[in-house]
DNA sequence: TTAAAAGTTCCACTCAGTGGAACCGAATAA
DNA sequence: TTATTCGGTTCCACTGAGTGGAACTTTTAA
């Protein structure tokens, strides 16, 4: 997985625990002390040390029926804390929505976190038009995903080099497949503004990057499941991704002269 | 704020890590380092080390706008871990979801953290009632809230006694008002199953305890905005609680032998 | 019952982390 | 302009917090 860039002199506890922490991923629900010991590579005594600590801290609950950790509420409050934080995505949100009604399709606004994209926001409507789900804080592969190469698109110079060797490393097998498409992406977007990809068998998903000055880069895409051709879905979706870019993008610039 | 109830042997710097991560909190959205080491007591040479790590972690980001720290889209993606880890969540949610539709009220789902609850899930209904929010992660105090009250008429013993002191020092101001009301509230449920408070002017709640054998307790909660007296809501809501919760523990049963 | 696995506790060693002080740089005041 | 304050980082000598191997306990599986 993920390797860990850890070095520089980072606080190594510290360090740990969080490591700890992000072993909890959707499909894995429960960890072991010895599965914690086995996945990071330290001795089960520190394992077992640091775990405590978590449970003490209320970040990990003691599941007793299976014997092993799960992650606790609390970070739920931090995410919770973190969205109402966030003023792109509160001032992006009702726009997003308004957009996934109108047009009937999965709106996500996302940022970039190591080799993956999260989701701060996404608007699901699911085989049954009606049901609309929200979903955040899902990962999704840089490499692979429209919204992933948009932001690829906007980095440039030794970060740029950096986040492909990365990408590269964890993408090694297939590599010689992947790396064309994301420079094929790269040049869609500077050419037109969004990108454009099918990554799973009838989703197309379009995006396009917002930047701003002071903020990390954050993404904007629309999906849907379809068996439209993708040239169809570019021309259906160009113009409401890109309108809703510029609507978002005002949005936001209305409210920081607030 | 809480106090920390850091002791035994836990693992200093990731104690203090965590205590940098949790002294965010909605409308707490950007703290420096020199804020944090007011607020955490802790020389501002190990904050900024700290920081360091944290953001190096992808926990926090640096702000260059406002020069402070915010939390990182990956608690988002560890909240997302957490609930889809949650069976009881999971089986719950679809049910909750019917309920509030039918019923047009907020319903709930909450677990205890120090001394609040969090909810793990909450659909709201706005002034316009079409309207559906869901709030997940947030925070209440136990001390005041149907939710909360009916948490602690769960705990015995020491752990009881030990709860109610820390409610005790939280709210040491009004202690003496707030205490019968918690013991009322906890007749109210040995005797009924259930409590009714209104904490909030125009806003009554009703709450029910989940208990499972092998797992945290958890509490159900309805509520709404009203002017009717609180013997109506009460006439009017028990049934649907009572039955609501009766439907969850089955749900969650009938998964347990799959 | 025995064997294997998972978890915790112990403890001597040592280096990771600490925190005071010095240093830097930006913003504000004079 | 220069002085001052404030927030942040870096330095460094000190030391006890944290480490991890080994021993021990508990649980699970056979």
């Amino acid at each position: 997985m993920t390797a860990a860039p850890s070095q520089a002199n980072d606080n190594r506890s510290l360090v740990r625990g969080l490591e700890i922490l992000r072993a909890f991923k959707p499909g894995i629900d429960v960890l072991g002390n010895s599965e914690l010991a086995e996945r990071t590579g330290l001795p089960r005594s520190t394992i077992s040390r640091l775990t405590g600590t978590l449970v003490r801290a209320g970040f990990l609950q003691h599941d007793t029926r299976v014997g092993g950790y799960r992650l606790h509420a609390t970070v739920l409050a931090l995410a919770q804390a973190m969205r109402s934080g966030s003023y792109i995505l509160n001032h992006a949100h009702d726009e997003l929505e308004r957009a996934a009604r109108k047009l009937n399709v999965n709106v996500g606004l996302a940022i970039a976190d190591h080799d993956d994209m999260i989701y701060l926001d996404a608007l699901r409507f699911g085989p049954n038009t009606s049901l609309r789900k929200v979903v955040s804080g899902q990962r999704v592969p840089i490499a692979l995903t429209s919204l992933g190469r948009a932001y690829v698109s906007t980095q440039k110079g030794q970060t740029l080099q950096d986040l492909m060797q990365r990408l590269k490393t964890r993408h090694a097998r297939d590599w010689h497949r992947v790396r064309p498409e994301i420079e094929h992406s790269i040049a869609e977007v500077q050419e037109s503004g969004f990108c454009i990809v099918s990554w799973q068998p009838r989703v197309v998903a379009i995006a396009t990057p917002l930047i701003f000055e002071h903020d990390p880069v954050h993404v904007l895409n629309m999906s849907l499941y379809t068996d439209l051709e993708i040239g169809t879905v570019k021309k259906n979706l160009t113009k409401p991704l890109m309108g809703l870019r510029q609507t978002v993008l005002d949005a936001i610039s209305a409210a920081r002269l607030a």
